[in-house]
Order: C-alpha cells, then structure tokens, then sequence
DNA sequence: ACTTTGACCTGTGCGC
DNA sequence: TGCGCACAGGTCAAAG
C-alpha cells in the first residue's frame, strides 16, 4: 500500500478533484471493506460539499460541510481513479450488475473491485478500487477525531516536529528490531515496509539493531539515531517530490503513475550490487515478523 | 507492558 | 496449460 508519500500523493490530487464539489451520489457495491461501512454511509455523504482533504498519518480524512469527516484508509492495494465528466458521458454507465462497476475499463478487473463511487456535481465520478479489501471507509464528526478509535494511537507525524530527542524517548527500553520499531504507527507514523528499509540502508544501521541501542544510556538520542531520524524525512521527502512510487497496484489519483521505484537502494533489489558510492556489497533478503527486509550487510552495520 | 504471530483478502508470478 | 505455493505497500487482535 501506500506509505505516506503515496497516501500524500492522493491526498493532493482528491484535494483537486473534491474541494468545493458537491456529492450528489454515492454508490456502494459492497457493505464492508476490512470493516463494515457504517449503515448510513451513502446518505450522509450525499449532499456535501467537500470542504478540504487532510491527511493523518496513512489515513485520508474529507472534510463535509456539515462537520461530518469521511474516513478513507487505502490498505494494501485501495487507490481512486478520478473519471472527467467527458469519460463518464462516453462511458454512458447505465444499469449495471450489483457488484461490477461501468468504469472497470479505467479501474481493470472488469470493475469487480471497484467498491465505491462518488459523483460529483460537476458530473465527474471518483471510483475506489481495492481488490485487497484491507482499506477502511467510515464518517465520523469531526469533534470526534481525537478519541476517533483508528487515530487516537497514532505516534507523531514525521514533518510535524519529530526529531531525535521525541524519537529516543518512545524507544525506551524497546528490544525489537528497530525495523519493526519504525513499522511501529506508535513510534513514527506513515512509514512503511519499503521506506524503514530505505531509510535503514541510508543510514548504514542493520534492519536487526536492538532498538534501544540507538538510545544513549542517559536517555539522549545516539548520532546513529540522529542520523535515522533525519534519513526517515529525507527518503520521505524525495518519494513526495517524485510524486510516489510505482508498485504492482498503485497509481496515483489521477492515473498517473509516480516513479520513486526507480530510486529504491534496497527495497526488492535482492542479489543486486549495493548503490551506495563506494560499497561493493550485495543486497539481501531477510524476513521480520513476517516480512520482507532488504539490506546490504556490507555498509549496513 | 511488552513482543510475536496469525488473520484479514485477492492477484500475480514462479517452479514443476 | 494447469496447479500449488510464496509473496505483496497495512493493521489489528490474540496469544505468548
């Protein structure tokens, strides 16, 4: 899915489509995704105004006219086509199966997974296909995001003033690997599997550290630490810049595909040389907690 | 309180 | 061509 580059990829194009557009109608194809759909989703959508589109952590929060907040989280391979008024016009959607969308020549799958449309007053259609179904969808008032049960656990946002001190002090005595520490939503949020292993690499830390050997014995941040930190923003940044990456079942919001896979060091790149100027090492695979790290054992110690 | 594991789902790509 | 298996960007609940 989507990391935070991604998800602030969709973020920025739903913003454009979204803010100041009117939802005339909403069709669910299916009652749930990872969770039920609360049961009157489609009709307190229906009438809004969207208003903004924030992002928190992965999850994309829709800002209504009327205080409610539509809730969408991308799971694994959740992500929007947007489909202009011309394309719907041509597409003609007519009567159509109850759980096959007309759009499925723009969405693929012949529309089996696409669970969701939005129609927009100004006669466009945004279609949510996931065929994972890990993505989440559900509306909440907005006075209730801060004990909103999907958020309240949340860790800092990495732009928002985390640094090495914040960073030190939710390792604590933590023993884990810090790769599983960064996959920790409690411990930074937005990273993802490919980014920790990104941002490990850059680092030259090994994916196994013990966590709370980046914590000096006083509490403090260690310059390994420090230097984490600053590569977790860094590899984030250069993914936002580029507009996201490409995997199997990402595309950006528009159709448009981003291209950070062709900067990955690491992610998926097993058996390859190692990039980093001066390194001759090779790429490895390891699995933690059931998943996929990739590192080089040569600069990553 | 911590850490690890399995579960949720479908699609894709590989080896046989 | 078909079949079975491993694997995929996330997150949570349960078990240890």
């Amino acid at each position: 899915m989507p990391e935070l580059p991604e998800v602030e990829t969709v973020r920025t194009g739903l913003e454009q489509a979204w803010v100041g557009r009117r939802i005339e109608h909403v069709k669910l194809r299916r009652k749930d995704l990872r969770f039920p759909f609360p049961a009157n989703m489609a009709e307190r959508l229906t009438g809004q105004t969207v208003l903004g589109v924030r992002r928190r952590a992965k999850y994309l929060l829709i800002d209504l006219e009327d205080g409610a907040v539509f809730l969408s989280h991308l799971g694994m391979s959740g992500r929007y086509t947007l489909v202009t008024p011309d394309e719907v016009a041509r597409i003609n959607p007519g009567p159509t199966p109850q759980t096959t969308s007309p759009f499925g020549a723009l969405t693929g799958f012949d529309g089996r997974h696409d669970h969701m449309e939005f129609r927009f007053d100004d006669g466009s259609v945004s279609v949510y296909t996931d065929p994972r179904r890990f993505g989440i969808a559900d509306v909440f008032e907005r006075a209730e995001e801060p004990v909103q049960s999907l958020l309240e656990h949340l860790g800092p946002e990495p732009f928002d003033g985390w640094n090495a001190s914040i960073a030190a002090k939710r390792i604590g005595k933590k023993r884990s690997a810090i790769k599983i520490t960064l996959l920790d939503q409690r411990f930074v949020v937005g990273v993802g599997n490919i980014y920790a292993c990104e941002a490990l690499h850059r680092s030259g830390i090994a994916p196994t550290t013990p966590s709370n050997t980046l914590v000096k014995k006083n509490g403090g941040p260690t310059k390994r630490l420090e230097r984490l930190v600053n590569e977790v923003k860094s590899v984030l940044n250069a993914a936002i810049a580029v507009g996201g990456s490409t995997l199997n079942d990402f595309a950006a919001v528009d159709g448009t595909l981003g291209y950070f896979g062709h900067h990955f060091q690491v992610y998926d790149r097993e058996d390859g040389p190692c990039l980093k100027d001066g390194c001759s090492g090779t790429i490895e695979r390891i699995v933690q907690s059931n998943r996929s790290t990739f590192l080089c054992p040569r600069c990553q110690k």
